[in-house]
DNA sequence: AAGGCGGGGTT
DNA sequence: AACCCAGCCTT
């Protein structure tokens, strides 16, 4: 009869294969028994929803050199926050990254919840969340299921039921493996073993510590798993944007809703954004405007987008029916979400 | 339960 | 150019 999977031949392979993250406190520092920053395991888990640890590394440094505590954070202005979350995406979670950091700032005392259903409460913490800062920063023994360990535990077990339905027996796998002893290292460990060995495309399935337990290795489905139902075809959008510079260099901006696409970021001002013809709409402010030969192109989560750019050079004196002008000085690209970022290039270009 | 919500990497 | 990855929130 085959072994189990048994969380000690992970903990025994992480404490030599470890990566090294910004945010992190390794194995050996912390049987040497130096805890996490909870403000900082909170901080990196938020960054890294739906993001690569590669992309999320320098908004980290940036970040905690800016805000180096939780009360320091909920005490930034909303504006600040977005334009140093800007080009990491999936902006609604920078906003609940504010709301969240002023609830632990002035309702907690600066102190995180240690436990998973107070950490579930909170702005922008979900299932996967909560249980990564749970037993990361405070070493608990909350199950940790992200799609690394999603994949991991449809191997492991070889689940051939597609994600997302299959979402609640990997579960249970994971949670049955969770172990009382080294938690911490433990939810890492599993992550990072799906991160590096149990790849997505081609597992390293000769080096794994779990080769042995793993069905999917014996099957030879290891590959193929975990199945997927397959997505829908993104359509393309197209629209217009404005982009005004004033004659001592100052931009027209506007500052986007709350709620939606790019939700609280700056951007040019423009058309809605339709599959079709571009809807009609007002300019920003009166000007002669020219049309830049080519697109702006750019992918959102469910359609492509194509963008028109016209342009203008305006007076002094003459003021906007939408948004306002930002400085000169204070105008950085970098403050931009990508799409709107790859709409002043082309300007730039031109 | 389903869909909105970015961006970067690989093929 | 098409494909892959993937957690939280709203509806």
């Amino acid at each position: 009869m085959r072994d189990q999977p048994n969380s000690v031949d992970l903990l025994e392979w992480y404490d030599h294969h470890a990566r090294v993250m910004p945010w992190r406190v390794g194995p050996a520092e912390r049987a040497a028994g130096i805890a996490p920053d909870p403000y900082r395991v909170w901080l990196s888990e938020i960054m890294l929803q739906q993001t690569t640890v590669a992309a999320v590394k320098d908004y980290f440094l940036r970040f905690t050199t800016r805000w180096p505590t939780v009360s320091a954070l909920a005490d930034a202005e909303d504006a600040d926050v977005m334009a140093e979350w800007a080009g990491l995406g999936y902006y609604a979670r920078a906003r609940n990254l504010l709301k969240c950091a002023r609830v632990v700032a002035n309702e907690m005392q600066g102190k995180f919840p240690a436990n998973y259903e107070d950490l579930l409460k909170l702005p922008g913490i979900g299932p996967y969340t909560a249980g990564a800062v749970s037993a990361i920063a405070f070493d608990r023994p909350s199950t940790v299921v992200d799609g690394n360990v999603e994949r991991v535990m449809a191997r492991l077990f070889d689940v051939h039921t597609p994600l997302p339905a299959a979402k609640p027996e990997l579960t249970d796998f994971a949670t049955r493996l969770t172990p009382t002893d080294r938690p911490g290292d433990y939810a890492q460990a599993v992550m990072d073993l799906g991160a590096t060995i149990c790849s997505p495309r081609n597992p390293a399935c000769g080096i794994c510590p779990w080769r042995e337990p793993c069905k999917a290795r014996d099957s030879g489905t290891a590959a193929d798993l975990p199945k997927k139902t397959p997505k829908k075809p993104k359509p393309v959008r197209h629209g217009v944007v404005y982009v005004a510079k004033r004659v001592d260099g100052a931009f027209l901006l506007e500052r986007r809703p709350d709620s939606g696409l790019l939700g609280g970021m700056l951007g040019w001002p423009g058309s809605p954004w339709q599959e079709g013809e571009i809807p009609p709409h007002s300019r920003p402010i009166r000007a002669e405007w020219k049309t830049l030969s080519g697109e702006a192109r750019h992918t959102f989560t469910h359609f492509h987008l194509r963008l028109t750019i016209k342009t203008a050079l305006v007076p002094m004196d003459r003021s906007p029916d939408t948004g306002f002008f930002v400085e000169k000085t204070a105008f950085s690209p970098s403050d931009l979400p990508t799409a709107m970022r790859k709409a002043f290039d082309l300007y730039s270009k031109s």
